[in-house]
DNA sequence: CGCTAATATATCGCGCACGATGTAATCGTA
DNA sequence: TACGATTACATCGTGCGCGATATATTAGCG
């Protein structure tokens, strides 16, 4: 435990800094980032009929086709009781294709369907959209970026 | 359980930086770091019997008792959907209290009950837990919330 | 006073995210 | 070969988060 000897935040209200007024004023940070984004994504992903972490998981396959449910998973960081439903809505919607392995038929690998594989085109224009609204220079989110990677490796030891 | 891979030389897929190579890493980044953030704050959070959207809806009240739905949602970023019921939970549990204003009845308030504000006192440890779990200086900490609250106050401006 | 608009909260449906659990296939070891 | 352990997904229940919509109260305006 560090010692919270020192409390800095000043108690007058809240209009900036969240409604913790502590250390953990960067979780809330993260947090409300984090669905300030989802807003930002939505209305772009909304003409691809996509959801931000479908388009995760058509970028993973755009990427490479024909990873398995588990490697989608590790590159998303989800486990499969959030992953299996959400692939099965990109099958519904005629994107992707699942099907177990024959070498090991515990393993469901995905594959882009035609249309799926169509979309990448369309979805081109969304990263420079995301750079364009967040008003960043490059280099400046790649370095917001690397902090919030080497956060969250940090945090992973945590676990016990 | 999370595969929680060797870090360094994996060669296999994309260890590090997320499913998407372009601008697009800044977002997957917030996205994992959140989800990793709340992955740390369950456990500690487990014991107050409170998620971490409820855990900040009570920071915002023992910063400040009697606040409105409306206030607690502009603190926390969140709509009236998702606080009806997250205050809804609350109240079940013993912790809050809510009431129409005499003043204003569209207008409901919500108060802490005595268990809400005892509560307080065991929550304390929890911001320097999250401290030492992040492995961060205070200072650095605070500068990557800085850079993150200046991130989202920029994206809101991009509505349109 | 009556009517319309604005405000504050609530309800509904959908899609994540995850803990807990279930199931089938494969592996390890005797 | 037998059989328990492991692996890879799937299923279930709960709680966010939000778009769309509903309801009730208040404000404004002629």
């Amino acid at each position: 435990m560090v010692a919270k000897s020192g409390r800095g935040a000043e108690p007058t209200g809240e209009p900036e800094g969240g409604p913790v007024g502590d250390y953990a004023r960067l979780c809330f940070s993260v947090y409300a980032a984090h669905h300030a984004l989802n807003r930002v994504y939505q209305p772009l992903l909304e003409d691809l009929g996509l959801t931000y972490p479908q388009y995760l998981a058509m970028a993973a396959l755009w990427t490479r086709d024909g990873q398995t449910v588990g490697e989608i998973g590790r590159a998303l960081q989800l486990e499969t009781n959030t992953l299996t439903p959400l692939l099965k809505r990109l099958e519904a919607a005629g994107l992707i294709a699942r099907a177990r392995a024959k070498s090991d038929e515990r393993v469901v690998v995905v594959r882009l369907s035609a249309k799926g594989a169509a979309l990448k085109a369309r979805a081109a224009a969304v990263p420079g959209c995301i750079l364009a609204a967040t008003g960043l220079e490059a280099a400046e989110m790649e370095r917001l970026s690397a902090e919030l990677d080497r956060l969250r490796a940090s945090l992973k030891v945590e676990d016990a």
